[in-house]
DNA sequence: TTGAAAGCGATACCAT
DNA sequence: ATGGTATCGCTTTCAA
C-alpha cells in the first residue's frame, strides 16, 4: 500500500505546502517509498539513496531538502529490499534452544546471556534474534542461507560442536560464548572456569579450612564435553592435587532438592566438613538449609564459595562469597566481538578468557 | 555470492549426475537462488516458487523432482526476497526496554515473558526478535514501516499508554502484556492482579490473621499509571474494606535491602503483626530474613504470601504460599495471540484477564 | 553533483 | 500443469 506523493502534489513542483496537508489526510498507516521521497523532494532516487548511506558526494542544500521530507514523511526505509540488495540483513542471532541434551533448565544466569547481547545489538543499530528452536545441520545452514542473519552467537560450547565444525567449514561468521578443544580462528569469549574453581579453593584453603566439599555438574555433562563441567572439573582436580586434599565431592544437576541432598550426603561422608565450593547459581540457598538441618550455620560452622552473578549474591543470606559469572557482559562482547567482525573490523580472531573475580561476602570466614 | 549450476553443468541436461560433485566442489558457503533449483531440476522458476508456497497445481512427478533437487543443494529461498515480494517478514518483536522510567531492574519473571514469547514464535515458525532500546513515536511507526517486523508484543502496559495510541490509531497489529484504561477493539493478556492481592488477603484472613502487612510498589509508579502496581492497590483497598482491616503497609521498590527494611518498619508500626502480603516476586528471601532478625519465623510467628513464579517460590525456604504469576505462559500466550491476529484467524478482540491461582505451600498456617 | 537504469531473489498474474 | 515476465523497494554502477 504505497502511496504516491505525485498523484497528490500534481502540477505543484515546490511540493512543500502540500506535505503537511498529506500527512494529514493519511494519518493512518501509509508507506511511503524512496521513490515518493525523491518525487516530494525533487531528485532522483539515487540522490535520496546517497543520503540515506551517507555518501558525501551530495550537495548540502540537496542534502538538507530531502532529509526535511524524509522527516515530514515519517519515511523509513525498507529493511528488505535493502538487504537484498545490499546483501546483508542488520539482524543477528543467539541461538539459545529451550531444549538441549540434558535438558539444563534455563536460569538467571543464561538469561543475562540474552539481555546482554541484545543491548550490544541495540547499541549497534542491530536487530537482534533469539532462536530458540533446535537446530539441525539444515536449520543452521538454512539460517544463513536464506539471509535472515548476518552471524550467530552460540553458547552451551562443547569440547566438540558440530556445529562450531560446520560453521567454520562453510565459513559462516558467528562467536562463541565458550569455546571447544580446537579454537583454531574462531572468536570467543568464555570464564575461565578452571581457573574459578582453583580461586575458590585457594580463597578457603587460606583461611585454613582443609576438609572442603565441592559440588559439580553432573558426571554425564562432564562427558558429553560441556564446556563448564569439563574444566570445573579440571579446576578441581587440579586443587585436589595442589593442596594435595582428599577427594570430596558429588556430581549433581540443577533441581534444589537434589542440591539440597547431596549437601546432607557431603557431610554425611565427611562430618568433619567445613566448607562447601560448588559451580551452580542458585545452589546457595539449598546448601545453606541443608547445613542449617544439620546444624550448621554459614559461615561460623562451614564457609561456602560458589559461582554466580552478583545479583543472585546479594539475595543469598548470608550474601555469599563468589566467582563473579559476568554473563551478562559476556553476552554483550560476544555480540560486540560478532558485530566487529561483520563490520570488517576484526581482523585476527579474538580469544577472551576471562579471569575468576573473587568477591568477598559473608559465607566465608577462617578455620576455628 | 551466488554460484550458478549451469556454469558447471554445460552440456549436460540431467544435472544429476553432477549435483554430487557440485557440492563437493563448492561446500564453501554458496547460495543457490530460485533459478538455481530450477534450471538443475529443469522446470521454471514459476514451478519452483509454487512447490515452495505448496500450491496444489504441480504434477507429482515434477514436485518430487524439484524437491529432491532442493534437498540436494540445500537450497533455502531468500527471505528478505520472499517478504519483499510477499509483503511481509515472518518477524515479530516484543518491546523490552532495558530502562524505563522508573526503572525496573528486569527480574527472572520478566526474563520469562521473552523466552515464553520465543518459543511460541518458533512453534509457529517466526521469527523472533528483541528490541531492547526505548522507543520513540518515530522509532516504533518506523519498526512497521520499515518491514523489519509484521507485529509487536508489548509490555509494561500503563493505563494511559502512548505506545498503544500510537498504534491503535495506525491500525498496526500488537498484543499487550498487560492492559489499559481503555481497551477497545485491543488484544491484550493479563494477570488480574486486582483479584491476586484480594485472593492472598482472603487466605489469610481464612486462616484466622487479622493483623496483615502489606508490601506494595512504590507510590510512583502507581501514580504513574504502571497496570500492576495501580490495580494491586485497588485490590489491596477492596481487601481492607471488605476484612474491615486497618491500613498497615509499605510502598517500596525491588531492592532486596529497601524490602528488608520497610519488613522491619511494618514489625515496628505493627508488632502485633502476624501475615504479610507482598506482590514483589524476589521479596520472600528478604522479608524471612528481616523476620527472623526480630526473632520470628516463618510460618510459625508470621505467615507469607507472594506473587511470584512456581520457579522462585521453590527457592525460598520454607516453600513460599503463593499466587501464581505465569509469566512464561503470559508470553507464550501473547505471542500466540498476535500470530493468529496476523494470519486473519483473529476476527473479535481477545482480551484474558487470568484469575488468581493460589498455591499453598509453608508459608502460611493458621493464627495461633 | 546528479540521474537513468540494471538487478538483488522471490511471487503471482497471465498465457499457453 | 507449466512458463514468461512484471514487480516489490532499494543500491550501485555508469554517464552526463
Amino acid at each position: 500500500m504505497c502511496v504516491s506523493i505525485a498523484g497528490i502534489v500534481t502540477g505543484n513542483d515546490t511540493g512543500f505546502f502540500l506535505l503537511g496537508m498529506a500527512a494529514e489526510l493519511m494519518s493512518e498507516s501509509t508507506t511511503y517509498t524512496i521513490a515518493d521521497v525523491a518525487r516530494a523532494a525533487g531528485v532522483s532516487v539515487s540522490t535520496v539513496s546517497r543520503i540515506l548511506n551517507g555518501k558525501q558526494d551530495v550537495a548540502q542544500a540537496t542534502r538538507e531538502r530531502v532529509q526535511q521530507v524524509i522527516a515530514e514523511l515519517g519515511y523509513s526505509p525498507h529493511a528488505q529490499a535493502q538487504g537484498l540488495r545490499a546483501g546483508r540483513t542488520r539482524n543477528i542471532a543467539l541461538l539459545f534452544p529451550l531444549k538441549y541434551p540434558g535438558t539444563l533448565p534455563y536460569n538467571s544466569l543464561e538469561t543475562d546471556f540474552i539481555i546482554g547481547a541484545a543491548a550490544a545489538a541495540a547499541d549497534r543499530n542491530y536487530f537482534f534474534s533469539l532462536v530458540t528452536t533446535q537446530v539441525t545441520k539444515d536449520s543452521l545452514i538454512g539460517l544463513y542461507r536464506s539471509a535472515q542473519i548476518d552471524g550467530l552467537v552460540l553458547m552451551h560450547i562443547h569440547t566438540q560442536d558440530w556445529r562450531v565444525d560446520l560453521l567454520r567449514h562453510k565459513n559462516y561468521p558467528f562467536v562463541m560464548i565458550g569455546h571447544c578443544a580446537d579454537n583454531t580462528g574462531l572468536n570467543f569469549i568464555d570464564l575461565d572456569f578452571e581457573a574459578v574453581v582453583q580461586t575458590a579453593f585457594d580463597h578457603v584453603i587460606e583461611l585454613g579450612h582443609q576438609r572442603i566439599g565441592f559440588l559439580a555438574l553432573p558426571a554425564e555433562m562432564r562427558l558429553r564435553g560441556f564446556g563448564p563441567a569439563v574444566r570445573a572439573w579440571e579446576g578441581y582436580e587440579k586443587a585436589l592435587k595442589h593442596h594435595r586434599l582428599s577427594p570430596l565431592y558429588r556430581e549433581v544437576g540443577y533441581e534444589a532438592s537434589d542440591i539440597f541432598a547431596a549437601t546432607l550426603e557431603l557431610l554425611d561422608e565427611q562430618p568433619g566438613l567445613t566448607a562447601i565450593v560448588t559451580t551452580h547459581e542458585f545452589a546457595a540457598l539449598s546448601i545453606i538449609q541443608a547445613l542449617k538441618l544439620r546444624g550448621r550455620s554459614v559461615p561460623d560452622d562451614c564457609s561456602l564459595v560458589a559461582l554466580m552473578t552478583e545479583r543472585i549474591a546479594a539475595l543469598s543470606m548470608p550474601p555469599t562469597t563468589h566467582l563473579d559469572f559476568p554473563s551478562h557482559t559476556m553476552g554483550y562482547r560476544a555480540v560486540e566481538m560478532l558485530l566487529r567482525k561483520l563490520e570488517g573490523e576484526l581482523k585476527e580472531p579474538e580469544q577472551i578468557l576471562l579471569p575468576p573475580q573473587l568477591v568477598i561476602r559473608d559465607s566465608t570466614m577462617p578455620l576455628r
